[in-house]
DNA sequence: CTGAAAGCGCTTACAG
DNA sequence: CTGAAAGCGCTTACAG
């Protein structure tokens, strides 16, 4: 239905190669043949199909990204730094979430592949360690930020969840704080195991026992965190800071404390890790670890860039995260 | 370099026709030739070219939506509603942002039509009344969300805003309220338009007459929303209440009422609208006007799958909002 | 400077 | 049941 290259070689009375040479400004065609060309062209509201020429060119201009759930906030800024950086090579973006279902990752995958983007990234993959294999032989170029299999894979950019979850600790540590609590994700979950070694760093180098009854499991969201700060409240002895998986939790974990009548940051410190951007918001406002999400997102982009220009890209960048200081925390009282 | 249908053909020793038709299980084909050729296939990790099949099918089964960003989570939630049922139909997005630009909002519309997409989605447009035409003259079927030109484009769905602002105001009014303020966006957004008109209804219908003075503009976010409040407590009468533009408005009035003193909502109450994720985790949790936007993205999936159907589909639907009240109203004390 | 030709990887009527 | 042929809308060497 729409316009083609050779409606309008019919039109201007030459070749539909001419007309491909005079819209492509091909130094070949002498200006008034390329004008008049032009002009008929946009007359007819003719737009170059991107799928005819990707067949020839075998470049689709185009990568897929895949996100657990685009409504996540985490993953919102995270595509908008890839989109920026994207467009201004004129790359197209195809989005497509998994879910945080490994089977769908795989498959969403796959179906970037059947549209022959340029690239693919992957946001939090999850796919299990066996299928990992299979990311790695797409003849494809990808790149995973965050990803959750501990492998290392061929090239991913990653927060250093380690150095931020030891960050926030630490905060506490210097507060005055020694009964400091952490509640995770759900077992299983890479980052999780890391910001707990993080967790664990902390307290060794300022020599606090580990208190394996300060140490509980939440969801990464407001529910989980309340019922673990429930279960919290029934240890011997109660903590007075607690160092959470992330915002979410610490944001269920403040909201249940208010409830029960203990006060943050004044009874109980709390920190979170992502700083999304509720964070400053919340009140009391979060102290937290912020990473860089469009920072990330960008630089994820600009790796597969590298790639697709054929540069010898690193394999991992790890990015540090940053302890963002407000109200949640406050020195233990004596 | 991926593997093609005529690799595949050789190796069995038929013809492309034939892998062709064995690929997609045509009934022509006898199971055995069928199962050996897809062996082969799998065993050569072949992955059809969509492209190659849109080129001829005419096809592309993606759709492409245009927001004027991925960070915000109000387009997150529309975001995923859309992909939900898109995805149910096999369908892609192609994602593009408009930054509220615009000329950017037709450059990527353009795009999206270079890449043949079947339907263009596009959330919040802000192209000028004089471009209008250009979108409705495309022939590739676009329906809008939350246009903002008035004009009665094509195909949209949209919510109701004088309806949802009328239902908060109204909602103040019976809990006492008489000196009501609007914090509204900046000068000629069309959904600010309306929902000033919802707010100015209610008051007619409550026979209080309309104070200029506490009729105000923000800018849509934390920030301007301080700026009016100071601006606010200048007049000459004290706001009990005030109906806020958005939820952001609402966060930055309360935050900042919080700082200069003033208790939320025994001193004033505030509502928002469109019931962000956090509305519901502030403090005072937020009272406000639910945008349904994950079922508006689905509502609006629908509907351009409607058209791409052929199927005779209303040109506009409206959807209500809903009052969702929580802890930042309350009656006046008397 | 310009056109005819080949080809990108498929689908699908048309013959057999 | 199967293959040869045409064609989707382009790009681009190859001749002239």
């Amino acid at each position: 239905m729409p316009v083609s290259i050779k409606d309008i070689a019919r039109l201007a009375g030459v070749s539909h190669s001419t007309v491909s040479r005079a819209l492509h400004k091909s130094p070949l065609i002498p200006p008034a043949t390329a004008q008049k060309i032009q002009r008929i062209a946009e007359e007819q509201g003719y737009t170059a199909s991107a799928i005819a020429r990707s067949l020839v060119t075998r470049r689709t201009q185009a990568i897929g990204v895949v996100v657990t759930s685009i409504a996540d906030p985490f993953n919102g800024d995270l595509v908008d730094g890839i989109e920026e950086v994207a467009n201004q090579r004129g790359y197209s973006v195809i989005l497509a979430t998994s879910q945080a279902d490994p089977d769908r990752e795989l498959a969403v995958v796959r179906s970037c592949q059947e549209r022959r983007v340029d690239g693919i990234l992957v946001a939090s993959s999850r796919v299990g360690a066996l299928y990992v294999p299979i990311l790695s032989e797409l003849d494809v170029p990808i790149v995973l930020i965050n990803n959750q299999h501990g492998s290392d894979f061929a090239h991913s950019i990653r927060i250093d969840n380690v150095h931020g979850m030891r960050l926030a600790t630490e905060h506490l540590l210097q507060l005055g704080h020694t009964e400091i609590a952490y509640v995770g994700d759900r077992f299983g979950l890479h980052s999780d195991e890391e910001r707990f070694a993080g967790y664990q760093d902390a307290l060794n180098a300022g020599q606090i026992p580990l208190n394996r009854r300060l140490t509980i499991r939440g969801d990464g969201k407001a529910d989980g965190a309340a019922a673990a700060l429930d279960q919290l409240l029934t240890a011997p002895t109660k903590p007075t800071a607690v160092a959470s998986y992330n915002d979410m939790t610490a944001l269920g974990l403040i909201h249940r404390a208010q409830e029960l009548g203990i006060a943050v940051p004044e009874e109980l410190s709390v920190t979170g890790f992502d700083d999304i951007p509720f964070a400053a918001f919340t009140r009391p406002p979060l102290t937290t670890i912020r990473q860089p999400r469009r920072e990330m997102g960008r630089e994820a982009m600009r790796l597969l860039f590298a790639l697709l220009d054929g540069e010898e890209a690193q394999k991992t960048s790890v990015i540090n995260g940053e302890l963002i200081v407000r109200g949640s925390t406050a020195p233990l009282p004596r």
